[in-house]
DNA sequence: TATGAATGAGCCTTCATTCAT
DNA sequence: TATGAATGAAGGCTCATTCAT
């Protein structure tokens, strides 16, 4: 009702208290995004797994899609600031590197993972683009490791951002059915894996026709 | 015809008006489920995309729950009957065959293919045991493959069954960014993937280690 | 959520037993808002009153602020006809059919009246603008009488649509405070209002300045 | 000071910078309940307009209905003590000064008077009543001075009460059309009422019956 | 088979108010 | 005096489903 100005919501100054309950809340919202999708589960949950009524969720969030936007930008801002430590740290050609990054810190955010590609579709058009630049920006990563390494003759590759596209869905498709504990360690899976990409993007061995009939 | 004992009575015979409903519902829930998720869709929205108010659903499936299901089985029992027949007319080498295979089919059924995943957590456990049982089938099918083609020295895989993981995933990847009409042809595509496909697979090239530092 | 198409309603065809319900809703609605004003009225209070659950009243009215709108457009519509009505049977000087026609029907509809003017504030702007073509119609009657009636040298009014307002606020406000069965009755009232009425657009009297200090 | 005893301490000492706080929620509250309605402002609203945090508001106010009483109790109270001061003041006759006074505070103040008597029904039954005393002391000056011309023959009203409602209630409606700065000045419209008003309290002119026909 | 109408549960969100800081 | 955080109740509305017609 009242056909009036427009409410200037102004977010408060966080105390402690309230920055841990934001964290709770964003640790039960990824729980229950991951398990039940976000359309699925609803603030009454969140409140009750964070142990407060529902109404205070929105002392931290100002809407339910404000909390899944949070979320996967975060994911996405830490995941680009992972790469950044993990490409200087360590001694390793770039693909492997990549590729054991990639495996290493999909197994271990796992939830974060699966609901940033899940619920692309749940985010309102606008925080859909914010996310999808920080998307392409980790692809442009691989592609130009793949681009760099044709040139120097290393890799061949006959489109960098297919083959781009293809090891990234082959990586991010491991959390979906690997479980820790089973007969392959997550060194097992990065080992095999690696090799998968490697021989996919090696030079030297055009395969193609050649076997057929 | 009177006399007859025993009818099974709970769903009425299915006719031609009823049964052309059925399709249609089957039609406009695959559609909204693919663009929304299962869980952000409404029977009436599904009633209205059919031209039906939302009771009459219930004459043709008995829950929201029962559309999902006979969405992903119906597409699981295509999936493999398709197989079936490509797998005898095609005259190729078996990986090639599941490759363009698979590409052509999940392009073509983006829709069944992409709630076949992304719903899965959506089925209640009876009937996701029910489409997981098809869906290991289907896996079996590029497995055997793998393993065959192995044993022939064709290909040189560790792990038969991670290399089909990784096989599908990068393949079922593609209906997420391929667009029809951009640059790349479906042809184009087939030939991209097959060819990092075979690689991937080809014996006789252990690149691992090699190129570090 | 679900960024797809609008959905368009479409209204069932009413059966008699929602007629029914649709009219117990209008009139419990009436006089909830004309006793605890619109804002303070729930859907709730309004289902619990027609005796039905609140989700059905959305069967009957897309939303709260259609029942508004209905009320206030039934109101205008009916009293324009009851005027038609009256304007053509009842014999008398066209200025008194006027008022006691006025002062008749809003004792009899007092609920009506009250929101009418109480709660044009709460419609929506469009609905505001439906509802005031409606009043500037029913104010247009009676400055069309004292317009005419002026031409005649009956009345001598300075500004027919200021005395249009002054007049219909003084006789709009009788329901206010009037009570049946106090010491005046319905018949006092009219005739009380009709000499003050009269009085004040009488012409040949011109009393201005001159009874000043 | 230190050893004053029982001191009254359920409000804090008003002090320079909490009085201010005060106006300002005063002056917000009046502006929105005179726009939306006392029930469709939230103290959240009020909190933003005043630039502090809803809590605060429980410093100057114990709850939203005694912003809603103090508004009310003000207004009453200040246009008493103007009329008190007009009344001295201002050399006319009683009843166009009455009339002048009337028109030209309630146009000064007119969300005040709006809400005044649109938000009657919103006062908890024991505030209503210290407000309508106060309305009843006010009516009863017109009434007075009806009374007392009727007794010297100026006016002839045949019910000083009725009248007086009559001509309240006239008068009461102008602001609801009146806009400053259209064809008529403040000044037109004074005068145009009072002629009104004049004619219809004038004596020696009983028009009833005779014009029918 | 389809419909209008209803149910009962639940949804996201807002509210007036409280209170430790 | 003001604030951030919480409460408990309630708000309008939508949902999957049922059922007499």
């Amino acid at each position: 009702m009242a056909h009036t100005a427009a409410k200037t919501p102004v977010r408060p100054q966080p105390r402690a208290k309230g920055q841990e309950t934001a964290a709770r809340v964003r640790s039960a919202a990824l729980r229950r995004f991951a398990t039940s999708g976000y359309a699925a589960v609803s603030m009454r949950e969140i409140a009750a797994d964070v142990g407060v009524r529902p109404g205070a969720l929105y002392n931290h969030f100002p809407t339910k899609q404000d909390i899944l936007k949070d979320l996967m930008l975060t994911h996405m801002a830490e995941l680009l600031a992972a790469w950044d430590k993990a490409s200087v740290e360590e001694k390793m050609d770039p693909l492997e590197r990549f590729v054991r990054f990639h495996i290493r810190y999909h197994l271990e955010r796992a939830d974060e993972v699966f609901i940033s590609y899940m619920e692309l579709r749940n985010l309102e058009p606008q925080n859909f683009e914010l996310v999808e630049v920080e998307r392409r920006r980790y692809e442009a990563i691989l592609t130009k490791i793949l681009e760099r390494g044709s040139e120097l003759g290393r890799y061949a590759v006959d489109d960098a951002k297919v083959a781009t596209r293809a090891i990234i869905a082959m990586l991010t498709g491991i959390p979906a059915w690997y479980r820790e504990g089973g007969h392959l360690s997550e060194k097992d899976i990065e080992d095999l894996y690696l090799k998968l990409v490697r021989k996919a993007v090696a030079p030297g061995q055009d395969t193609s026709q050649r076997e057929t009939g």
